[in-house]
DNA sequence: CTGAAAGCGCTTACAG
DNA sequence: CTGAAAGCGCTTACAG
C-alpha cells in the first residue's frame, strides 16, 4: 500500500539474477543458448555433446541455481514434469470435501515417487457454472497432463481437452466413452453386503440412497439391486431416495413393515447417512440390537465421530481414495509418454466389517 | 500396455483446422496482431481503439471461435502465475500432517481469489534430511513465488533463495531476520490463557509443553510464563516438559501438591495432549470438576474426537491456520511485485471458551 | 489510432 | 560436436 515513489515503477524481479535463464548459463558457460538447452534435457536423438562442455554448462546451472521454466518450456512444447490436479466444486471446500483429502494425499504420494510435482489449478473456486470455467478448465495445459475430480464436471471444455489429445484422467467413475478414469468398483462391493445381509438370515431390508444422480451413486444402486436378487432377498420397495431430512417417518414405517436391516451409501454430503443416523438415535434404536446396519462408502470424517447408539465402527465397505489417486496418477503418467492408449480402471473397495450388522431382530 | 503400432508417433495435437491464434484473427479481420491483442484484453492504459477496428477484431475472433492460449499468455507477462506450497517432513503424511490442511485450505482459496494456480513440491516426501533437500529446495524457483511450512526446515537452501532475492514467506513463526513469515501470536494468547486461569481463582497452576523446541512451543511458553506473572500466579514449577509418555506419575504428583489447574499445548504429533487427557481418564479425574484444564492450540483432528471424561470442548485458544494461509499469500503476491518488503505478520488466535475450565477444586 | 519489432524462456531442426 | 535461427502464442513499449 506503502507507495514510495519507487524509482523503477515495480520491477516484476526485484535485483540480482532472482531466476537464472539458460541464455545466463551460456554466458557463464561460454557457449551458446541452445547449447545449454541441449545439455539440460540430457540426450536428445543422436546429439552428443563434448563431454568438458557438458561439464561446464551443467557446473554454472548448477551455480546459478538454475530451474527450467516450466511455463515456457511447455510453450516450447516439451513436458515440464508436472501434473495438473483440477477439482470441481471449491477445490478445497471447507466443509464438504474433506472426503477429497485421502485422494490428494494418494495422488501427492504417487507423483513424490515419480518424480512429479503437481500443479493444483484453482479455477474452480470460483461462482460454479461459471462461463470461466472453460476458461480455466484450458489453463489445465500449463501440466503436461491432468487428474480431474468432483462429482459434478462441466463436460464441455473437457470435451475439447479430449479432442486436443490432451492427456488426462478423471478419479472417479464416469460414463463418457473414450475417457480415461479409475473408479471403485461400487457395484461388486455393494452386491456383497447385500449378499452379507441376506447370510445373517435378513429378508426384508431398505437401500435409503441420496436423491442425486451421480455415477456412484447409480453404481451402488445396482450393486445392491442385483446383489439382493442373487442372495433372494426382497426386492419390492428395496431401494428409497432422501434428502436427508425425512428419516423418521420412514424408519417407524419400517419398523412397521418388518424391516430388519437399512443399507445406505455415503457421498460428499453424508446427507443419508447423518439422516438416518440421527433418526435411529431419535427413535431410541441400537445397532445391531434392534436394526442391522450397512454403510456403502467410507464416512467423510477420518476419525469417524462415533455414531450415537453404535457401538463402532458402521459394517460395510470402504471406499480406496488413497489407492484411487495413486492409480490415476500411474495411469496419467503412462497415457503422457503415450504407452497407454485411454482406458479404465475399477480398484475393488475393502469390506468394513464393522459392529452394526447381526441376525435380525424384527421390530416390536 | 496395447502398443499398437500407430502411424504418427503420439502428435501432441491430433489434426483439424488447429487453434486460431491473433494472428489468424488479424488477418481475417485485415488488422495486425498486436492490434488484436490490444483490442482482446481490453483497455491497456491510455490506448484507444477505433469502435470499427474493435467491432471487426471481436467479430472475427468470435467466428474463428478463438481462446487465447493460457500458456502463452502466461510466457508474455513474464509471470508464470503460479505460487509453489513446499512442505517440510512428508507432504502429506497421513499421519501427522492433518493438522496441515487447514493450512492448505486457506492458501487454496487465497490463491484462487488473487487468480493463482499453486505448485505442490513434492521433493520433502522422499528420504527426509537428504542432500536432496538442497536440490528439491530449488526446484521451487520453477514458480513467482513460494511459501513454505514445517516445523523443521533446511536453512542453507533457503538461505541461498533468499540471498538470490527469489520471493518466499513461511506459514509460522521464525526467527530469521529478513526472512518473511505470517504466524500466530502465540505469545499473547497463551498469556490470555493464564489470565483466564487466574481469573476464575487458581493459583497453582502446571504447564505441560512438549519437549521439542520449535518457534511456536517457545513462544507459548513465555507467554504463559509471562502471563502466570502477571496474573499473580505461582510461576516456580510452572513448567514441565514432556514426550507423551510419562504423565500419569506427574498427574498424581501435581495433585499432591495441590496443583488445580493444567495447560498443554497442541503441537503436529499432538504428544502432550494425548498424554495428558489419557493420564486424566486414567486417574478416573473429569475436567473441570476435578481438574481444570487449557490447550494451547487447535487439536489436529478436525471433528475433534471427544476426549473421554471431559464433557465438551477443551478450553483455550485455536490457531488461525486458515487465516494463516490466506495472509501468506497475499504477501507473497506483494513480495513477488514488489510493493512491499520482507516482513512478519502475527495473526491473534480466537480464544476458545470451552467446557473444561472452572474454580479450583483443589485434590484429595 | 495502429503497425512493426522485440521479447517472455524454452526446444528443435538445420547448417556448419 | 556446436552455433545461429526460427518458432511456440502472446504482451508491451515505441514509432509513426
Amino acid at each position: 500500500m506503502s507507495e514510495t515513489a519507487s524509482p523503477p515503477p515495480t520491477p516484476p524481479r526485484p535485483n540480482g539474477r532472482a531466476k537464472p535463464r539458460q541464455s545466463d548459463i551460456a554466458r557463464a558457460a561460454g557457449v551458446s543458448q541452445a547449447t545449454v538447452s541441449l545439455v539440460l534435457r540430457g540426450a536428445t536423438t543422436g546429439v552428443v555433446l563434448a563431454p568438458e562442455t557438458r561439464r561446464r554448462v551443467l557446473r554454472a546451472a548448477e551455480d546459478l541455481g538454475y530451474v527450467p521454466d516450466p511455463v515456457a518450456t511447455r510453450l516450447a512444447a516439451a513436458r515440464n514434469g508436472m501434473l495438473g490436479l483440477y477439482t470441481f466444486s471449491t477445490t478445497f471446500p471447507t466443509d464438504v470435501a474433506h472426503s477429497y483429502y485421502p485422494v490428494l494425499v494418494g495422488v501427492e504420494e504417487e507423483a513424490a515417487a515419480q518424480g512429479q510435482d503437481l500443479i493444483l489449478f484453482t479455477g474452480a473456486s470460483r461462482a460454479a457454472g461459471t462461463t470461466s470455467d472453460a476458461a480455466a478448465v484450458r489453463r489445465v495445459r500449463a501440466a503436461d497432463g491432468c487428474l480431474f475430480f468432483g462429482r459434478h464436471v462441466p463436460e464441455d471444455p473437457i470435451r475439447r481437452l479430449s479432442e486436443d489429445g490432451f492427456p488426462f484422467v478423471y478419479i472417479g467413475r464416469r460414463e463418457e466413452p473414450g475417457i480415461s478414469h479409475v473408479g471403485a468398483d461400487y457395484v461388486s462391493a455393494s452386491a456383497e453386503v447385500a449378499a452379507r445381509l441376506a447370510a445373517l438370515g435378513h429378508h426384508r431390508v431398505r437401500y435409503l440412497r441420496e436423491n442425486d444422480d451421480a455415477p456412484a451413486s447409480t453404481d451402488r444402486e445396482r450393486g445392491v439391486v442385483d446383489g439382493a436378487r442373487g442372495a433372494g432377498l426382497e426386492t419390492v420397495g428395496l431401494v428409497e431416495r432422501t434428502d436427508g431430512g425425512d428419516v423418521d417417518a420412514r424408519l417407524a414405517r419400517w419398523r412397521d413393515e418388518g424391516v430388519t436391516a437399512v443399507v445406505t451409501e455415503e457421498t460428499d454430503t453424508g446427507a443419508a447417512l447423518s439422516g438416518l443416523t440421527a433418526a435411529v438415535a431419535r427413535a431410541g434404536l441400537s445397532c445391531p440390537g434392534d436394526l442391522s446396519l450397512a454403510l456403502l462408502g467410507t464416512p467423510a470424517a477420518a476419525p469417524a465421530a462415533p455414531v450415537t447408539g453404535l457401538a463402532g465402527a458402521i459394517s460395510g465397505f470402504g471406499v480406496p481414495m488413497r489407492e484411487m489417486g495413486r492409480a490415476a496418477v500411474r495411469l496419467l503418467l503412462d497415457l503422457i509418454e503415450g504407452s497407454a492408449a485411454p482406458q479404465s480402471h475399477l480398484l475393488a473397495c475393502e469390506p468394513v466389517a464393522g459392529a452394526t450388522l447381526g441376525p435380525p431382530h424384527p421390530g416390536r
